[in-house]
RNA sequence: GGGCGAUUAGCUCAGUGGUAGAGCGCCUCGUUUACACCGAGGAUGUCGGCAGUUCGACCCUGUCAUCGCCCACCA
C-alpha cells in the first residue's frame, strides 16, 4: 500500500492568522492574554480557506476539547504525551540552556525550516580592541553585528598564528563596556580571514557558543526576547532597552568618536529571516526542551545502511545521511499558545516532573507540592515524527498497527527528508523498535517554467485548479504521472497537458464507438478461448501492456506505466485493432460476434488499468458504458497473466500491419489519391502465407484502400514494387504515377539499405567483434544483414525493371 | 567551499554498452459517421565540448563548460 501523509501545522497557522488580526485591531497577543487568545482561536472561523471548528466537527470532535484537540485527533494527543514521557524517562529529552533560533517579533523559538536565508547588501565593520596595559596597541576584529560586542567575552586567534602568538593570554579592553576579556587560542579562528582575530560572543552566535563552552567563557546575553538591549552591569545605562538596530547605530557612533572604527566594508551577506514574521532571527540563549537527536540518529542511519529502509531513487540516501550523521540536539519547545502543551510540571523550587497527566505529576511531587505546568508547546514536527504509528492507534496495540506498521512506502518530496523522514525514522526505531516504512519514494518536484522551485513566498506557484479547469483533472493527473521520471524534476509544459486531455477525449470516443457497435461486456467471455486471430492478438497485447504497467509501478517508474497504458490504448487498440476489425463487424458472422465481445473486454481492461492514472473518466465510462455499479477503484486488479499469450499470433498480425503500413507509405510517396482503389499483387508468398492473406482479404482491402488482392509469380513492367520480407508487394499503377518519383523513392531506399549493410558488414568483418560480442548478437546481425541484402536485391531488380519500362 | 543532478529533434522530456525515441510543433494528403482535442504519410538529431576505456560509447571513466538544486560558510 502506498500512503500519502499530510501534516497538521494548524498551530502556526492559527497563531499567524490570529496575531495578524489582533494587530489590525490595534491589540496584541500579550495584551489579550493566553486564555482569551485561546478562546478567540477557537472562535476563529476562517483561515486559508479552512475552518478550524468545522474541520473539527467533520472529524467527529468538538472544540470543547480545548488545546488537546488542536491536532484534530485525540489519539495523536495521547501518542504525543506517551512519546514525550517515554523519551524523557530514557533521557532522550532534557531541558537545557542553549542557543536557539529566536524570532524576536513572535518571541518564540523557530525551526530551521522556518528560517529563510535572505541575501542582501550589508556592512562589515572592522573594530579596534585596545590591548590591556599597552598604549596604541590594538587587535582588530570584524563583525556584521556590532551590537553583539556588548556581549563579547573573548577574542580568539589561531594557536599557530605568528602575528598573535605573544598576545595569547593577554586581555583586551572591550570598548564601551570597559570589561577586560581574554585573548584565547582556538582553531576556530581562521588566519586567512579578516585580521585573523575573531570576537567571541557565546550568547549570540552558534560558533561562538561552542568556543565559549570549550574555554568555559562566561555567556552574556545582551538582547532580550524582543531583541532589545538588556540591563547588565557592564552595559552603559544609555543602552538599556534600546532596540538592536538603534543600539548598533549608537555603538558605531561611539566607536567612531573613540577612533576605534578602522574600516567599513560593504559586503554581500545573507541574513536569517523568520518565514512568518519577516524579521531577522537572533541566536538567543534560553532554557528550552531538547531532544537528543544525535543519539537517536545513529540507529536511524544504520537502518538505511542496512537496507531495512530503502530510498528510491537511491541517490537521496546521501541527503539523508548528510543530515542524520550530523545531528545537533533538536529544540522541541515553542513559545506558542496553540499546540501540544509540554507535559512537564514544576514545583515551587523549580523541580520538574514529567508525566502523562497532572495527577501523575502530582503523585510524583507529593500531595503538598504546588505545581505549575510548563507554558510551552511542542514543535509541530514532534507530533509529525509520530505519524507512522500514531495514526494507527499507537500506543495501543491495535489491529491496524499490527497490519500496517511498518508501512510499505512513504511518498514524499526530497525537501522534507531532513525535517520529517529522518525524524519519523528516529522516533519509530526508538519507540517501536522498527523502521516506519520499507521504501521512501522521493517524487519529482514541479518547478515553474524557468525551472525554479515553486514556493508560496516567491509567488511563482502554478495553481493546479487553473490547470484542472483548462484541461481536466484526469489530464493534469496523467501529465504529472507521465512526467514523473525518477530523479528529475518537472518543468510543467502546457503542451503535454493538452496532449493528455486529447487522450481522454480519444478514450471517450473509442468507448462511444464500442457502444454504437453493440460491443457489450459479457461476464462469461473467456479471453483464453478467443479463436479469431486479431482478437487473440489484441488480448495478447493487453496482457503485455498490463505486465509493463505492473513492472513499472513496482519499480516506482510512474512515467513508464503511464506511457504503457497510453501507447496501448491509442497506438494499439484505437489505431489498429478497431480499424482492423471495422470491416469484420460490417460483414457480421461468428468472427464479428467474437470481435464485439473482445472489444468490450479490452475496453474494460483499459479502464481498469488506466483508473489509477485517470480516475474520473474511467469511473464514468465504467458506469455509463458498462453499467457497472462497482467502482473501479475498489475493483480487483486483473489477475490474468502471460499464460494467455500461448499461441498468440503476434508475429502474423504485426506482419499484416507492416504490409498495410508499407502500402500506405508507398501510396503517399507516390501521391496516389486516397480515393483511388488500386490493385495489389503479391509475389513470393508460400501457400501458408497466401492462405493467411486470403483470410484477411477484407481487412487488407479496407485498410490499404485496395480494389483486389492477388498472387503472382512475376511483376508486370512499370509497376511499383516494395518489399515486406519475405513477400514483394506489387502495385501495377504505372499509369497514374510519376516514374521519376518512383525511381527516386527506390534509390533512396537502396541507399539507406546500403548504408546499413556497410555498417553491419564492417562489424562482422571485424575479427574482434566476432570474438568478443555475444554469440546471439553476432547471429542476429548476420540474419539482419542477409535480410537487408535480399531486400536490396529485390529493390535493385525493381529499379531495373522500371528502367526497361 | 562541499555535495547532488541536468545538458538527447524547434519545444517539453523518455531511453539503452550493440544501426537514436515519445508528445507537441512543422510539411503533405484526407473518399470513409468513434474521434479534426481526428486519421494516413513524412522531414528533423556530430545524444554540451575534449580526452580515455572497449571489438563497439548517447550510455562507462576523467576533464572542461553551462544551468539547476541541496548543505555549509560569510571575522
Amino acid at each position: 500500500a502506498l500512503w500519502q501523509p499530510g501534516t497538521d501545522h494548524a498551530s502556526i497557522a492559527v497563531h499567524m492568522v490570529l496575531e495578524n488580526q489582533l494587530n489590525k485591531e490595534g491589540s496584541s497577543r500579550d495584551e489579550l492574554g493566553r486564555e482569551a487568545f485561546m478562546e478567540r482561536a477557537w472562535e476563529w472561523k476562517e483561515f486559508s480557506g479552512n475552518t478550524i471548528t468545522s474541520q473539527l466537527r467533520r472529524l467527529g470532535t468538538t472544540p470543547d476539547w480545548g488545546r488537546e484537540a488542536f491536532t484534530m485527533d485525540e489519539g495523536l494527543s495521547r501518542a504525543v504525551l506517551k512519546a514525550f514521557v517515554k523519551l524523557y524517562n530514557k533521557k532522550m529529552i532534557y531541558r537545557a540552556e542553549r542557543l536557539v533560533n529566536w524570532d524576536p517579533e513572535r518571541q518564540t523559538v523557530i525551526s530551521d525550516l522556518e528560517v529563510i536565508q535572505k541575501e542582501q547588501k550589508g556592512k562589515m565593520w572592522h573594530i579596534r580592541y585596545p590591548i590591556e596595559g599597552a598604549t596604541e596597541e590594538f587587535i582588530v576584529v570584524a563583525t556584521t553585528r556590532p551590537e553583539t560586542m556588548l556581549g563579547d567575552t573573548a577574542v580568539a586567534v589561531h594557536p599557530d598564528d605568528e602575528r598573535y602568538k605573544d598576545k595569547i593570554g593577554k586581555s583586551v579592553v572591550l570598548p564601551i563596556t570597559g570589561r577586560l576579556i581574554p585573548i584565547i587560542a582556538d582553531e576556530y579562528s581562521d588566519p586567512e580571514k579578516g585580521s585573523g582575530a575573531v570576537k567571541i560572543t557565546p550568547a549570540h552566535d552558534f560558533n561562538d557558543f561552542e568556543v565559549g563552552q570549550r574555554h568555559d567563557l562566561p555567556m552574556i546575553s545582551v538582547l532580550d526576547a524582543y531583541a532589545k538591549i538588556v540591563e547588565h552591569d557592564s552595559i552603559p545605562a544609555a543602552y538599556h532597552g534600546l532596540d538592536r538596530y538603534d543600539a548598533r547605530k549608537k555603538i558605531l557612533e561611539e566607536l567612531e568618536d573613540m577612533d576605534l572604527l578602522v574600516e567599513v566594508e560593504t559586503i554581500k551577506n545573507t541574513v536569517p529571516v523568520g518565514e512568518r514574521s519577516g524579521v531577522v532571527i537572533e541566536p538567543f540563549l534560553t532554557k528550552q526542551w531538547f531532544c537528543d537527536t544525535p543519539s537517536l540518529a545513529k540507529p536511524a542511519a544504520q537502518a538505511v545502511r542496512d537496507g531495512r529502509t530503502r530510498f528510491v531513487p537511491q541517490q537521496y540516501e546521501n541527503m539523508y545521511f548528510a543530515w542524520v550523521d550530523n545531528q545537533l540536539p533538536w529544540c522541541i519547545s515553542r513559545q506558542l499558545w496553540w499546540g501540544h502543551q509540554i507535559p512537564a510540571w514544576y514545583d515551587e523550587d523549580g523541580v520538574v516532573y514529567v508525566a502523562e497527566t497532572e495527577e501523575e505529576a502530582q503523585a510524583q511531587a507529593g500531595q503538598d507540592a504546588v505545581l505549575t505546568r510548563d507554558e510551552d508547546v511542542l514543535d509541530t514536527w514532534f507530533s509529525s515524527a509520530l505519524w507512522p504509528f500514531s495514526t494507527l492507534g499507537w500506543p495501543d496495540k491495535t489491529p491496524e498497527l499490527d497490519k500496517y506498521f511498518p508501512g510499505d512506502a512513504l511518498v514524499t518530496g526530497f525537501d522534507i527528508i531532513t525535517f520529517w523522514v529522518s525524524r519519523m525514522m528516529m522516533f519509530s526505531l526508538f519507540l517501536c523498535d522498527e523502521v516506519p516504512f520499507k521504501d521512501v519514494y522521493i517524487h519529482a518536484l514541479v518547478r515553474d517554467a524557468k525551472g525554479q522551485k515553486m514556493s508560496k513566498s516567491k509567488g511563482n506557484v502554478l495553481d493546479p485548479i487553473d490547470l484542472i479547469e483548462q484541461y481536466g483533472t484526469d489530464a493534469v493527473r496523467f501529465t504529472l504521472c507521465a512526467m514523473a521520471a525518477q530523479g528529475r524534476d518537472i518543468k510543467l509544459a502546457e503542451e503535454r497537458l493538452a496532449g493528455y486531455r486529447n487522450f481522454a477525449t480519444k478514450l471517450w470516443n473509442a468507448s462511444r464507438y464500442c457502444e454504437m457497435n453493440a460491443c457489450e461486456f459479457d461476464n462469461a467471455f473467456d479471453p483464453s478461448e478467443a479463436s479469431y486471430a486479431p482478437n487473440q492478438w489484441i488480448i495478447g497485447e493487453v496482457v503485455k501492456a498490463k505486465a509493463a504497467i505492473e513492472k513499472a509501478l513496482g519499480e516506482y517508474r510512474f512515467n513508464d506505466a503511464a506511457a504503457a497504458i497510453y501507447q496501448f490504448t491509442w497506438g494499439t487498440f484505437c489505431d489498429w485493432y478497431i480499424e482492423l476489425t471495422k470491416p469484420v463487424l460490417q460483414e457480421g458472422g461468428a468472427d464479428a460476434a467474437e470481435v464485439r465481445a473482445t472489444s468490450a473486454w479490452i475496453l474494460k481492461q483499459i479502464l481498469i488499468l488506466l483508473n489509477p492514472f485517470m480516475p474520473f473518466i474511467t469511473e464514468e465510462l465504467n458506469e455509463s458504458f458498462f453499467g457497472s455499479k462497482d467502482a473501479l477503484i475498489s475493483a480487483q486488479w486483473p489477475q490474468y497473466d502471460v499464460a494467455l499469450l500461448k499461441d498468440c499470433p503476434t508475429e502474423q498480425m504485426e506482419w499484416l500491419i507492416a504490409i498495410v503500413s508499407e502500402i500506405r507509405s508507398v501510396r503517399a510517396d507516390m501521391n496516389v489519391p486516397a480515393s483511388a482503389k488500386i490493385q495489389l499483387l503479391i509475389k513470393d508468398a508460400d501457400e501458408k502465407t497466401q492462405a493467411f492473406l486470403r483470410h484477411f482479404d477484407v481487412i487488407l482491402k479496407s485498410m490499404a484502400r485496395l480494389d483486389s488482392v492477388e498472387f503472382t509469380d512475376s511483376a508486370p513492367n512499370g509497376s511499383i514494387q516494395t518489399i515486406v520480407a519475405p513477400v514483394t508487394l506489387i502495385l501495377p499503377i504505372a499509369d497514374i504515377i510519376d516514374l521519376d518519383a518512383e525511381r527516386e523513392r527506390l534509390n533512396k531506399r537502396i541507399e539507406k539499405l546500403n548504408k546499413d549493410i556497410n555498417l553491419i558488414s564492417q562489424k562482422l568483418d571485424n575479427k574482434k567483434f566476432i570474438e568478443n560480442a555475444p554469440e546471439e548478437l553476432v547471429e542476429e546481425q548476420k540474419l539482419l544483414v542477409a535480410e537487408k541484402v535480399s531486400t536490396r536485391e529485390k529493390l535493385d531488380a525493381a529499379l531495373k525493371q522500371l528502367e526497361v519500362a
